[in-house]
DNA sequence: AAATAAATATCGTGA
DNA sequence: TCACGATGTTTATTT
């Protein structure tokens, strides 16, 4: 257990008054908080409720306490005491509204598109309300996906295979796009389907379909397709085989930390290559 | 504009005592007030942090105002004014920490399987910090899913077209899932796939898979495929057509409440049929 | 534990 | 706007 050690001004670390708290238990008091915050701030409110959801699908779920989050930008979360995803939801875009039916304040978030959608939450007790500001996601930084692993092996081609050149990455190609492209030693076109998680059927037959795609254009079976990925389910192992296509393990996790380096040292970032 | 009806005490409705704030503006305080609740209750805090992920991917979140959701079964929630999707998380599972470092305080998320992870919170100013119990996720009810349609599909199979016969209904076939399975009137095995939205040339794809599969375990080529969707892409229409496969268009947002009408009226969920 | 597919998926990108 | 594919996808199910 580490020690706390006092530096500074307490002030500077816990400011105890939120932008705004609702504190009166009058029912209409919530109902001016609720219409004066909801889609100006982020607004908290931990309560007993019910909730309906009408759209793509359609919900129900009993009364019980949940915490809700209403997002400036139109955005609604529901969420219980387990799971990482929310019961209910909806994504930015939504219009708040906050009214009063059958004896009971009742939170609605609606959107028009792209489906007709609506939440319908009745509260039934408030345990706390708050409303505050947030910032938003700039300067967000992730490293390690699909984008900057392409990148890599566009650097290191020979992680491919001996002689191998890369003509293009992301390659918008009339009938979809493939991850890289380029050419083997015998001067043959390869089509590469880079993953960074263990492959699974689904995206042996994503490799299919690209390959399948490029001989039809180039009017030839010499064209090879390769998967690249650190792992492969045994299905998909055979089932690439059964197509003639191929599998190249790259263990990604352990060359992220390298390909971090590279993008440390670069001036651009890893996936601009 | 609706008005507000006044009725039973208003201590029913709201109760402004949540179970425990954190009101010290001591640092010591507040360390103590997570140390005791993390991982125990729902936690919220609203903070000025800084944030750093590394697993998976890695990333870097710079110093803002964000909303920490920390949940009893170890899930994490790092919310920014903006997105359904937090910045950073971590699913169920984590262990929680707090401790002082370089004279602040940071909260940490690990997991070590099924690979190993931490989310670091630099805390530099908490503007808001409570804890309070949520109810689960018991009694939650959706209607409308793929199991759905497919159970409805099966109770109407004129729908696909007269004479259709179903056999059955996805999953437990030694062959593989496959979503519905049947015989046409003219006696030949039909593999159906049925999605509850657009479909795509993935979706194309999965038809495709399992028709193969039927046709290779019984060594005939008389299998038929059909994708059941209410909508398909230009492009999965042509590739569906090229493969001899055939789609069939049912409007599943229509259907959805004829369909649980029938929920209703019958002594058993839908899905179950 | 591994694999497979759905999801009210969400989200970004490119045509 | 639509279509397509990645996601630190998550989640449930089945082997």
């Amino acid at each position: 257990m580490t020690l706390w050690i006092e530096v500074g001004p307490p002030h500077s670390r816990l400011v105890a008054e939120p932008a705004r708290t609702l504190e009166s238990r009058e029912p209409a008091a919530a109902l001016e908080f609720f219409r004066a915050e909801l889609g100006k701030r982020l607004v908290q409110v931990a309560a007993r409720c019910s909730i309906e959801y009408h759209g793509r699908a359609q919900s129900t779920l009993p009364s019980g306490a949940r915490l809700l989050l209403f997002k400036p930008d139109g955005t609604l979360l529901v969420h219980t005491s387990t799971k990482l995803k929310p019961v209910n939801w909806q994504p930015p875009g939504c219009s708040f509204s906050a009214d009063v039916e059958h004896e009971a304040i009742v939170l609605v978030a609606r959107r028009d598109k792209p489906v007709k959608e609506t939440v319908r939450i009745a509260l039934e007790e408030i345990q706390f309300a708050v409303s505050l500001d947030l910032d938003g996601e700039e300067g967000f930084d992730l490293a390690g996906s699909e984008d900057d692993m392409q990148a890599f092996l566009a650097r290191q081609p020979q992680l491919i295979e001996p002689g191998f050149k890369f003509w293009a990455r992301e390659r918008a190609s009339g009938r979809g796009p493939m991850d890289l492209y380029g050419e083997d030693a015998l001067g043959r076109r390869v089509v590469i389907e880079c993953k960074r998680r263990a492959a699974g059927v689904a995206e042996a037959d994503q490799l299919r379909r690209y390959v399948e795609r490029e001989r039809g254009a180039r009017q030839s079976t010499r064209v090879r397709g390769i998967l690249v990925a650190p792992a492969i389910s045994s299905k998909a192992r055979k089932y690439l085989a059964d197509l003639e296509l191929e599998y190249i393990e790259v263990d990604w996790e352990k060359l992220r930390k390298p390909a971090s380096e590279l993008l440390k040292s670069g001036q651009r970032r890893l996936a601009d290559w």
